[in-house]
DNA sequence: CGAATAAACGGGACAGCGTCCCGTTTTGAC
DNA sequence: GTCAAAACGGGACGCTGTCCCGTTTATTCG
């Protein structure tokens, strides 16, 4: 087995996400790496050694939060009364999650190769239990079939990305629009 | 009458009209300031002193297509079938003219102060026009009355945000389903 | 036509940020 | 207790936007 990390350094790791996950509130995600760095008491370049890139950093900080959002997929599918109103419940807790993460939503429609780790990441927790919840909605004959799943949440952290300043902007009203675009007579 | 501006200065402006169009195609609108001014054979100054914002350079290269856009809207009003037919042109032609800016659509939904007088511009000149395209489907009994013009512009720019990287992304065809989850009965 | 003046210019100084290296400190095994 | 490896911290570097200042150029008036 692999040598195992020495104690500080998992402290320190620990203290990290603890300060990013602070920082990440009141400054948003784009918030710089000195201010994380400082919060949690260590130089630069340690943050930099734990997560080589924002990205990773982010996707530690949220891991839980997106974990519970893959499994609510089939949950939902399984405790709605349609397949479509599981998707729409689903879309609704992604834009919810998204929209309370100041600048999540312009890190997802971005395509700063930084941020790859956290693509990456996202299609491939996520990309399938909406292709499921799509797929059961097609099923059921509620939807347009000719929809992707990458591309509707792609589609949706967009909608999500202008919404920190409340210019009378409801991005989850939007994406109930979008979802109910979706429907079809076919 | 004010004093004129100086001939120099005239063709200064000019210029870096011409390279920041030129370099907006190849690196974005988001390309750093230097190359543009280096483009156009003058020092960073003269662009920043002409443009105090990157924002108002943005608006002054794109005028003409915005122009068009706002005047496309009571032209397709009066030549399409229905006022709905007008506004998912309209849209499309919005979609179209962001897409094809590299950059603009994370722009449009950014709120970096920064691009303010880019969001006062376009605001001020598309929202009316919007705003009549939505009237006119409303009081056609099309679409929902819930649907601020603002609000659906900002969606729109949010959901182009991402077009740029080829990831099997239309947005003008995710426009068209949001426009569609705009129809309602009543 | 030529000098005076105001406008405009160019390039560099400065600060903030991400990235990354290097001399120093800490840890854990023997 | 000793020592090699692991981790650390802070600073150097490059890039960018911002802005100032000494110089150049256009216009105007005698």
């Amino acid at each position: 087995m692999t040598r195992l990390k020495r104690a500080d350094a998992q402290r320190n790791e620990e203290s990290l996400l603890d300060a990013a996950a602070s920082v990440f509130v009141t400054a948003g995600v784009e918030a710089p790496i000195r201010d994380i760095a400082a919060k949690a008491g260590v130089g630069t370049a340690t943050i930099y050694r734990h997560f080589p890139t924002r990205a990773d950093l982010i996707v530690a900080v949220y891991r839980h939060q997106v974990e519970a959002l893959a499994e609510a997929g089939p949950e939902l599918l399984a405790s709605s009364a349609t397949p479509f109103a599981a998707l729409a419940r689903w879309i609704d807790g992604f834009v919810d999650f998204v929209v309370t993460k100041q600048g999540l939503g312009a890190v997802l429609s971005s395509d700063d190769p930084c941020f790859d780790p956290l693509h990456s990441y996202f299609l491939a927790r996520l990309v399938p239990v909406l292709t499921g919840l799509l797929d059961a909605a097609i099923g059921a004959g509620e939807i347009r079939s000719d929809v992707d799943a990458q591309e509707l949440m792609r589609g949706v952290g967009g909608l999500c990305a202008g919404a920190s300043g409340n210019h009378r902007y409801d991005a989850r009203r939007l994406a109930g629009i979008l979802v109910a675009g979706l429907r079809q007579s076919g």
